[in-house]
DNA sequence: TAGATTGTTAATCGATTAACAATC
DNA sequence: TAGATTGTTAATCGATTAACAATC
C-alpha cells in the first residue's frame, strides 16, 4: 500500500497543540505578511526564527505540528504558508464579533483597523448607557446589553470583546454564556469564570506594564 | 553559625526566575488586591490556584522563588504578600510613562484608570500631528515627538507606550532607544528590534482575537 | 550534481506536580 | 495537641534544541 500520496496534508492532527505553538503561530503569520508587503515570496525557518528570535528548529518543530508546508532545499512559500496558517488559526474566514462595552476602551477598539485585517469584523456592539444606544459609532449599531442574545443569533456572532469596568465583567461574562457566545476576549483585570466550553483570553493592560517593570528592574544592569 | 536568622527574606536571590512565573505574579498580585477588596485578611495556595486555575503547588512554588512569605498552617497574609509582590515587580514605586501616538488607542490608553491604579502615570504624550502638539488630554501635555529625550530626561521617564501605526512603529521605538527608553509596551503590530538592554513587552490586540478563534475552532465539540 | 533546507528523531533542558517533613 | 498549610525535594511531564537522513 503506498500511503505516501498526499504527503503535504494540512490536516490537524490535533492531539492538543502546545498552547505556546499556537501563539508563535501568529506571530509567525503576522511576520510572513511583512516579508510579502516587502516584496519577498518565499523565507525559511532561518529567516522566520531570527526575525522573531526562535531557533530555526523551533521554527520547522512548530509548523510540523499542523502538517508539510516546506520544500526542503527551498525553504516556505510565503502566500502559501499564510494561506495554511491562516486556515489553522480559523481566520480563512471573517468572523462577527460583538464588542461589549463603549467606553474609553470600546470605543477605540472599535476604530482600530487591525482586527478587520485579520479577519474580523465588529458587527454589533452592546452597553447599558440608554443615551448610546440606537446610536451607530464608526457605522456599527449600539445595541441594548438586554438584545444580545436576539442579536447575536440574528448575526452569528460566536466571538465577543469585555471591555466593560471590573465590577461589570462577570455579569457580562454571564450573559454572553447565556447568549450563545464561544469565546471572550477579555480587557477587564478579573479572572472571569467560564464554562469550560466557552474558550477565553485575557488581556489586563495594566498587567502588561507590570511585567516591562519587573524586566526593567531586573535588567542585567539595574539595581 | 545560625544562620536561621531572617528567613523571611525578600531578596530576589535571581539566577533567572523563569519569565512564565513572573507573569503569574501579576496573576497573583490581581486576585489578592481582590480577595482584600471582598474582606479577605488570608488566604492561602489552594484558594489562590482554583482561583487563577493553577495547583496549589505551583502557587507555592512560584511565590518561593523570591523568598518565603507564607505562615505554614495559616496560608499567606494578603495586604503583607501584595506589599512583597509589588516590590518584586517593582511596582511599589510610581512609574512615570510615555505615551507615543495619539490615535484611537493611544488616546484610549491616556484614560484608561488601571495603569494608576497599579503604579503607573502617563507623565508625557507625543504624536507628530500638529493639530495635538500642546494640546492637553487628561490633564497630560502632548508634546511633539522631537522633544521626547528632552521631556523623558526631564521627567524621569523609563517606560514608553508605543500606539502608533505599524509603519511608523520601528522608527518610533530608534529615537526611543536613542532618548534612553529602558521598556516598551508596544501595541504595534510588528516585531520591534530593540537593543538588549532595553526591555519589551508586545500586545498584538489582533493576535489576541487569533488566538482566540483558534480555540473556539478547536473546542473538544466543534468542527 | 552540489548545495540548501526541510521534517523528524533523539538528547537536553526546563517547568510542573506530587509528596512530605517542618512548622505554626 | 491535632489540624492545616507551608517550603522544598524528587519524580514526572512537556518543550526546546541539536543533529541528520531525506529531498528538492
Amino acid at each position: 500500500m503506498d500511503e505516501s500520496k498526499d504527503k503535504r496534508s494540512q490536516s490537524s492532527n490535533d492531539s492538543t497543540v502546545p498552547r505556546a505553538v499556537v501563539s508563535r503561530l501568529s506571530l509567525y503569520l503576522r511576520e510572513l505578511q511583512q516579508l510579502v508587503h516587502d516584496g519577498n515570496t518565499t523565507t525559511n525557518s532561518t529567516q522566520l526564527g531570527t526575525l522573531l528570535g526562535f531557533t530555526d528548529a523551533q521554527v520547522r518543530k512548530d509548523l510540523a505540528y499542523f502538517g508539510q508546508f516546506g520544500y526542503p532545499g527551498i525553504g516556505y512559500r510565503c502566500e502559501e504558508l499564510i494561506a495554511a496558517v491562516k486556515k489553522i488559526l480559523g481566520t480563512d474566514r471573517s468572523w462577527p464579533v460583538a464588542m461589549i462595552g463603549l467606553g474609553n476602551l470600546g470605543r477605540a477598539l472599535l476604530r482600530y483597523r487591525g482586527f478587520h485585517q485579520q479577519g474580523f469584523q465588529i458587527a454589533a456592539a452592546f452597553d447599558v448607557d440608554a443615551e448610546k444606544i440606537g446610536s451607530h459609532v464608526e457605522g456599527i449599531e449600539v445595541f441594548h446589553l438586554d438584545d444580545l442574545a436576539e442579536v447575536v443569533a440574528a448575526k452569528g456572532i460566536r466571538l465577543a470583546i469585555v471591555a466593560v469596568p471590573a465590577l461589570a465583567a462577570q455579569t457580562v461574562a454571564d450573559s454572553l454564556v447565556e447568549a450563545g457566545i464561544e469565546g471572550v476576549l477579555n480587557f477587564a483585570p478579573v479572572t472571569l469564570v467560564l464554562p469550560d466550553r466557552v474558550s477565553r483570553v485575557g488581556v489586563d493592560l495594566a498587567i502588561e506594564l507590570e511585567q516591562l517593570a519587573f524586566a526593567v528592574v531586573n535588567q542585567p544592569e539595574n539595581p
